[in-house]
DNA sequence: TAAATACCGACTGAATTACTAGGTAATAAC
DNA sequence: GTTATTACCTAGTAATTCAGTCGGTATTTA
């Protein structure tokens, strides 16, 4: 899977809409200038996580962006794969000199790490990293409270 | 870290030399037909794996290049780390509205990934493939010996 | 001396990133 | 109904990276 700056750019789109859209639809202008990322970018980006459904927008004033579904069923992955489209690498299929050579080889080794951020990314969810949030910011207001984070599982 | 094509082009020669150097040097010309590398491109990956020593070069007819180390001394992070240099994702220094924020969240968020990530390939050194080229090749063979994989730890 | 190799630097087309500019469409507020 | 606000859409663009070409120089073996 691809990693780039501009999947982080999406999931921090995403995380600051999970934090921010619990009273009413946000707007991409709101996001923006919060997270200092360029206004026709983010619409470039929510053009792709909204033909996944992982966001909805409602126009006119008033409108903006809500979750497409909760932010519990939003994988990290999820939002990696809508704006970075999950190039698979490119596959041998016995083609050329490649059994049993480096390439092949290769191949599996970068299969095997693909396979393995994936994994990583698909088991964190938006609600995850939103109660990290809460967390940390009760750590900051003096609370002890280190509430062990609950994992949800989102494909 | 990042993880380009670069890298997998560089472990895919190193591994090609790692299987062909045995008996002496293997020149880039070999390594640019096997694996389909333009000779210039190598070039320039072997200057930045030399650099850090992970290749040895000897000139003139006859010559070509060795392991810096052997085998199971590299480890597949060392080698994306030699050409695709580690460039440490952005990170705040508290600046702007980072502290309990949607961005700082995202950091923390990337920098376990890039840890995860690195982890993984860290544990795995060149001599680890080819001895899974060996055990694939005993398998086309007709041996059944499924020898489990000696992890060697390579920092 | 000649050939083979590593080694070095500048340049290049294609792709991607992050962004700008300039629209249209829908909707709420007046 | 007009206007303002928002999403939504298309095209273009400077900077960067990737992967490669080209044209050398330096070293060593035959």
């Amino acid at each position: 899977m691809r990693l780039s700056t501009k999947g982080r750019y999406a999931v921090t789109a995403m995380l600051d809409l999970a934090l921010n859209g619990k009273t009413g639809p946000v707007t991409l202008a709101e996001i923006s200038e919060n997270q200092g990322i360029s206004l026709s970018y983010l619409e470039q980006l929510f053009a792709a996580l909204r033909s996944k459904e992982l966001v909805r927008g409602v126009r006119g004033p008033g409108g903006g962006y809500y979750l497409g579904k909760s932010a519990d069923e939003i994988s990290i992955a999820n939002i990696i794969c809508a704006v970075d489209e999950w190039v698979e690498f490119t596959r041998c299929g016995g083609r050329q000199n490649c059994s049993g050579g480096a390439r092949c080889l290769t191949h599996t080794l970068w299969d095997d790490l693909s396979t393995e951020i994936f994994n990583f990314l698909a088991d964190i969810s938006l609600g995850d990293l939103v109660r990290r949030n809460l967390n940390k910011k009760q750590e900051e207001d003096g609370s002890l409270s280190i509430v062990p984070q609950s994992s949800s599982q989102a494909a």
